[in-house]
DNA sequence: CACTTGACCTGTCCGC
DNA sequence: TGCGGACAGGTCAAGT
């Protein structure tokens, strides 16, 4: 699932509710999304949350960080308190009751709240790492992670750079290179080259210095856009508190094939880009 | 090294 | 209604 704005959007919610929380227990039904030692975690209180690229981070007091991947289909979100259904058979999914089929990892809180890691594909994971060697570690990433976009220190020159070793490759899909910028994924990389009135298709080499500055500049755009719409939801994003992201409602392009333009009134189309789906205005972005 | 393709999983939707 | 295939917010390894 998520994106930047996405995790972003998690991050934001339990920083509100589980700093200073205790964690007295831990569920793991599925192994292999938690990939921890599970005595590092009980009884450790939750010191803050960060995120970094599309990395969500609960640290704890003894100096280690959760840190969680929720690649396509991952959930992070509180224990609701649901009314109770009047009438019919719904299932749990429908009423958002938890633990469902596709929960794989509870925490519960000294308070006995719970905090339910829900992954129906099971791509994503737990793991724990020194919170000094966070960076070292990559957050738990294989690769090191490009730079942030949203930090005051981003801009067109750095994005240039990093993309020099991705020239002969379409824009778009150089942006969903984790190396050359940090939390871009499939809908605000199409959404990105729609803010900078770049055809995704576009190889980095033939990119004009202005075409790269508004690149730069799109990105920003689009990913906080989507944090001040609480991030997309296509099928599995929620918020901490299970709620959906509205972005798809505003995004440009994504999702938006054979409709017309906001902009232009020009046709949307959809294309595929390294076997990812991929939007974008064929009058204004050419 | 740069780039492409498939694998990892589960569920849903669409066409026949 | 059933069944096969395509597809879904992401990496990652193996292949060319």
């Amino acid at each position: 699932m998520p994106e930047l704005p996405e995790v972003e959007t998690i991050k934001r919610g339990l920083q509100k509710k589980i700093i200073g929380q205790v964690i007295s227990e831990i569920e793991i039904i599925s192994p292999k999304s938690f990939q921890a030692d599970p005595s590092l975690v009980v009884n450790q209180k939750v010191t803050d949350v960060i995120r970094r690229a599309k990395v969500l981070g609960i640290q704890l007091d003894n100096g280690y960080t959760l840190v969680f991947h929720l690649k396509m289909s991952g959930q992070v979100i509180l224990e609701q308190k649901v009314e109770k259904f009047i009438g019919g058979h719904p299932t749990k999914d429908m009423l958002g009751i938890l633990p469902n089929s596709s929960t794989r990892v509870i925490f519960t809180f000294s308070d006995n709240s719970k905090l339910y890691f829900n992954d129906q594909r099971k791509f994503g994971w737990i793991k724990l790492v020194k919170s000094a060697e966070l960076r070292v570690q990559s957050f738990g990433m294989r690769n090191p992670i490009g730079p942030e976009p949203l930090e005051k220190d981003f801009n067109w020159n750095v994005l240039r750079d990093n993309l020099i070793k991705r020239k002969n490759l379409p824009i778009k899909v150089a942006l969903l290179d984790q190396t050359v910028v940090a939390g871009v994924g499939n809908i605000y990389a199409s959404e990105a080259c729609f803010n900078a009135k770049v055809d995704p298709r576009k190889k980095v080499k033939d990119l004009t210095e202005d075409e790269i500055k508004r690149v730069t500049w799109g990105i920003v755009k689009a990913l906080s856009d989507g944090i001040e719409f609480g991030g997309s939801t296509r099928t599995h994003f929620v918020n901490a508190e299970g709620e959906k992201g509205l972005f798809l409602d505003y995004a440009a392009v994504y999702n938006r094939e054979g409709k017309k333009c906001k902009s232009c009134q020009g046709l949307i189309i959809k294309i595929r880009l390294a076997g990812r789906s991929t939007f974008l205005c064929k009058n204004c972005q050419s």
